[in-house]
DNA sequence: GAGTGGTCTAGACCACCTA
DNA sequence: AGGTGGTCTAGACCACTCC
């Protein structure tokens, strides 16, 4: 990389990193144990260490307690697409995110967290119009997994005027369209969307809920869908684990 | 956070995150230098070192060398819109970037680092329908700016059939409109965009180049432009630094 | 039990910033 | 000059994994 002359664990790692890089060192390699690199290195320890934290923050190596310190598996991506709420999947019956699971050889899963009537948080309300100080709309929080790992962290509002009665309240009769088959029963077929994304660092409390390892950013999402009269009557924010996301937007330009 | 007794630099790290999202600590606050917190905690310094570094990963602190670590301010966001090849700019006269960094009260800047005809990587040759192995495209390599800080490395990539002999090869004469501009005026005008978005943590030359603090991941969005007729003739590379940027989408679904 | 990474100590010197 | 973070040393013990 950097020829990073002076800082010996810059040295060190830039050494791994560009192995990694040109491929001499392949996905699932184990690298030499930290007491091998010290006498290769004749460095302490703790400056090993620090060469492999680099590497596993750069989200090149993942680091296994016990086992060795190994070239990251790149995961294979699920894709959330601009056309997920598009009609074409009601008559498949599939979704885009078990289709996408198939496509990457997963199992996928999906679970309930909570259904609830609350008050929506500032960003929110201003989005969907509504009261931001009351209970004005009704939440739903759910994960979902590919296998074993927590993908998406979604959280669905809709202004409680709207959900009031309806399906959603209830879970324990599945629409077979899911949130958006209810809302359009309800008067509210999705005419446009409006996506804001950006991607950060997981809190401690998300690192922990998607149990992301070191040098996995989060893909941060809200999604708003809009009716062909311009009103907006759905909010959903996708907290999503960044190396195994994609976002693809296949639009016309305007 | 959570209650993490036993690890004392978990500990410490929990401790100020928790006064950072209460708010107790707000943005631009300096944390007690490193030496106090030894003595507070009653820790080695390096301890104390280690939650600093928890800390700037999740990106809530900022260490300044010589000065003291300090709880990071939120940057504005610059935003790129799926409405960035609107004909609508061409008007005002005003390109997207230059008007998200008025907004955020930031000076644009642009600059050219690069543009010669070269072999394409591989993901791109694909996109664009070119031999992979062989000098087939015209690559521009652009840096944005916003005040003192580079915030978008955008490479661009056109078929050399479509670019030869045009202005896109002699940057000395800049079209009013830019790239598209010019690709229009060759007969490509832009129907559809198609892109592609992941984040990750930076490569080590990345961060150097983009100048990124610990904890800031980047937005890596292909994007490929498509002509009514399908054909794509131009895909643009954006890596962009996560905390001053955003994508928006407003679009039909269809 | 042997090998691995995870954490910690108690020092030291360097580089940078402010005054 | 004095305070700050950046890096490093040479140890130590713990927790986890594999045989």
């Amino acid at each position: 990389m950097t020829e990073d002359q002076t800082v010996a664990s810059h040295r060190i790692a830039d050494d791994f990193a560009a192995k990694i890089e040109t491929g001499e060192l392949s996905p699932g390699t184990k690298l030499p144990s930290e007491r091998t690199l010290v006498t290769t290195y004749g460095v302490a320890r703790n400056t090993v260490q620090a060469a492999m934290r680099l590497l596993a923050e750069a989200g090149m190596v993942v680091p296994h307690h016990g086992r060795g310190v190994y070239v990251r598996t790149p995961a294979p991506l699920i894709r959330l697409g601009s056309d997920r709420y598009s009609p074409k999947y009601r008559e498949s019956g599939l979704s885009p995110f078990k289709i996408e699971c198939e496509r990457a050889g997963k199992q996928p899963r999906f679970e309930v967290l909570s259904i609830d009537r609350t008050q929506p948080p500032r960003d929110i309300a201003e989005q969907l119009h509504v009261d931001a100080d009351g209970p004005s709309v009704l939440r739903l929080e759910n994960v979902f997994w590919a296998d074993d790992d927590p993908v998406y962290r979604v959280t669905t509002y809709v202004p409680w005027t709207i959900a009031e009665g309806t399906g959603l309240v209830e879970p324990e009769v599945p629409h077979p369209y899911g949130i958006h088959g209810v809302l359009e029963d309800q008067g509210y077929p999705m005419a446009r969307l409006h996506d804001v994304a950006t991607a950060r660092m997981p809190t401690l409390a998300e690192k922990a809920a998607l149990r992301l390892p070191a040098g996995v950013p989060v893909i941060d999402l809200l999604h708003v869908s809009v009716r062909a009269d311009g009103e907006p009557y759905e909010a959903t924010r996708f907290v999503m684990r960044a190396d195994m996301s994609s976002l693809t937007y296949d639009v016309p330009v305007e």
